[in-house]
DNA sequence: GTAAACTGCAAACGCCGTTCGCAGTTTTTG
DNA sequence: CAAAAACTGCGAACGGCGTTTGCAGTTTAC
């Protein structure tokens, strides 16, 4: 019963930030948030997110799974910190030089990027987990560029949501590949469907249509119009 | 021993549909497909996707867990139905009439409600899985709607799967509340961060932002471009 | 030197999806 | 009609999961 109640009573779980990684006493831990957080990402990016089991990170680390809750209090926390984590791969932020909008498209480039290298990092962007100091430091450096755009911070952040969104939908059809099969189902009364699917499968269309989208959405959501 | 192993020896696991829902002999079934799934999306309803077990809708229906399985394969397949069942509340679909953009957005209006109603369907959205009768239907009357458009197969399944992905975002966030919290964590150094976040929080940006959005990537993707 | 705070970790708890085996029911076959 | 075949319902069990507990050992604080 040592280290069993923190002394503030928030009832509210403290945020995995706040907490420090370790006190002051006892042995050196045999290892650190970074390395259990760097050793769930591998086996994120091998083997898909189902695959990151407490059990399966200690494996890795060669210890056992009871062992992590010295670093951390739960997989929840672990999936925070790895999303908050591969959120740094956005850095360096592009400046906000010129055109707002072009820094806006190469952040969404980078964004684009990140989820095609983790592409489990999709399944946790619609978990509402405790944000983090990196994904802080990006919607700061998203306000930063669209700064000198009048419009509201709520639009703005919408607009960040938004852009977040599509690089996602991007970054899965090219990792996903998109396959949908329609085996085995009778489209014989879908007409339509049928002459789109007979159809040569025509070149991949213009390479800037992740760019086209972005530009329209951001644009658009942006706009400001007369109440 | 009896019933193992089915007669054509595919290695791909054969799909839901085509599997018929029961044989001409035996006892008749104390339940249906149709129950299951609806009993599971009561629960998926009413609690989130993670209540939605094996053990959970068993009990519902006052069964057993292993019951289940002289309906469905497996959980996955129970998802698989969800997903196609609810798609079903798509109908009726938009009639082609007048203009294609009106009736893509009637259509995206739709699908946005079925998510504001489903929540867990977006978390259905991201698992590659069969597709299945409701959705073969979705997409053919959305190409019949555009097929006034002159775009190629391929640009019109893309601006489909970017209306389903706007649709789920937008759902996300009406469900969602987009409450971040970002609690407990240190703003100070960004400085754009704190200036949008002490605005006061404004009214409700426009009413037709979801509109706005759908028509103009909408637009957008299927605008045909001289290569 | 002793108490407090910490680390590592095996064992266990209660869930989960799924499989097995068996008793009972209905249909087909001979 | 009897026997075989195909089916249904389902308790029990298997292995895996996240997490908790308890304890032996280690380091620091006083």
């Amino acid at each position: 019963m040592s280290d069993a109640a923190p002394k503030s009573g928030h009832s509210q779980r403290e945020s995995i930030w706040r907490r420090p990684e370790r006190g002051t006493r006892g042995p050196t831990p045999a290892h650190s948030r970074d390395d259990i957080v760097a050793a769930a990402i591998a086996i994120a990016d091998a083997d898909g997110l189902a695959a990151v089991s407490m059990r399966a990170v200690a494996t890795r680390l060669e210890t056992g799974a009871a062992s992590l809750y010295r670093y951390l209090s739960s997989r929840d926390d672990l999936l925070d910190l790895m999303a908050d984590r591969v959120a740094a791969e956005l850095r360096p932020y592009p400046e906000p030089e010129g055109d707002w909008l072009d820094a806006m498209l190469r952040m969404a480039r980078a964004q684009r990027a990140v989820h095609e290298r983790h592409p489990w990092l999709s399944e946790l962007s619609q978990r509402a987990s405790a944000i983090g100091p990196e994904a802080l430091a990006f919607f700061d450096a998203c306000l930063r560029i669209m700064a000198p755009v009048p419009a509201t911070p709520v639009a703005k952040f919408e607009a960040i949501g938004v852009m977040n969104g599509i690089s996602i939908l991007f970054a899965r059809k090219r990792t996903a590949g998109e396959g949908f099969t329609f085996a085995g189902l009778d489209v014989g009364p879908y007409p339509h469907l049928v002459a789109a699917l007979t159809q040569p499968p025509a070149a991949p269309p213009a390479t800037d249509l992740f760019e086209r989208a972005q530009r329209s959405l951001l644009c658009g959501l942006l706009a400001t119009d007369p109440a």
